[in-house]
DNA sequence: CATATATAATTAGCCGCCATACTATATGGC
DNA sequence: GCCATATAGTATGGCGGCTAATTATATATG
């Protein structure tokens, strides 16, 4: 597998430096790369629809509700910020995916919903983003996905405790 | 493991509307999800630094580079745009951790280089990231990082080629 | 020598994310 | 009923990517 260049250049220097560990860093960014990578074919699956992952997101939460949703509820349910929210509604609306209604019992609300062209949007890309998703991890057997969920795992164990109150 | 707040929302969704190979949807998910929160952990890492993680590998780049490098070369190495590198040397800059230098031979082009600072800051953060990495991966056997490593390879082999080419 | 082309760095504009600050509206306590 | 506070959505500006266009300088060619 191929690093990004970025993690190439820090891996060589990490080897011509001596670091301890060196095969730890490289499955770091063996790790990383493969996300971006995997953030890129998703990104290029998806662009020729006018989406980006972000508002792939928002199109999934509103076509699973009939009755629509508010910016603040996409917000929880995407985990970003309302700012963030309206950016994307932004995009979505000028593609013409959704369109933002006042709400009748609440004047500061919206209740975003699907334009027809945005539910015929969401049917082709969702069949087309599961096969994609289906195919990236089909060459894996039963025990393989387990091997790789249970190390994935392991290592996310350490995050966030492997440097604070570390000297500096 | 967690994963993120919107990959939870998509695998929920995927349950419901039961698409084949949720099993691999979820472990896609997880490896993204892992990356993100590595990404995160460096970042926060780094913050208190005055460092983002592109100026991090321009400082590693220059650090090696006794007599300093052109932008050119070092948007080559990282793997970026030159564009780019010129925002990240205008944050290392106000950060004092370089500096921009004519150079001698020819007009259009830069020398970079790190100031007292920039060499006392790579030092302290080289060090750190060393570690953090270290423990990132610490707690797996070789054995355990040797599967990881070919499981990662394996999933990789099958990215970009599995949409390219479908009923749209 | 003059001109065309290539190269170095930057600028400008777009995207998606964030945090922060703002306006409008609801709501709860006095 | 009024005012403090909370909430909904948005605007603004920063960051770090990108592409495309600009400006200055080198270099190669006729």
């Amino acid at each position: 597998m191929v690093l990004e260049q970025k993690y190439q250049a820090l891996l060589q220097e990490a080897q011509r430096r001596q670091l301890p560990d060196v095969a730890g860093i490289r499955l770091c960014f063996q790790t990383l790369s493969l996300a971006s990578a995997i953030d890129r074919d998703c990104a290029a699956l998806l662009a020729p629809h006018g989406l980006s992952e972000g508002r792939f997101v928002l199109l999934f939460l509103l076509d699973a509700a009939s009755e629509g949703l508010a910016p603040n509820a996409l917000a929880e349910q995407a985990g970003v910020t309302r700012a963030t929210v309206t950016g994307l509604l932004d995009g979505l609306e000028r593609e013409a995916l959704i369109e933002r209604r006042a709400d009748a019992s609440d004047r500061r609300a919206l209740r975003i919903r699907l334009t027809r062209k945005g539910k015929q949007t969401a049917k082709k890309v969702f069949d087309q983003h599961g096969r994609w998703i289906a195919g990236l991890f089909g060459n894996l057997s039963p025990s393989e996905r387990e091997q790789l969920a249970c190390l994935l795992d392991k290592v996310a164990e350490n995050i966030g405790t492997s440097w604070r109150g570390m000297p500096q």
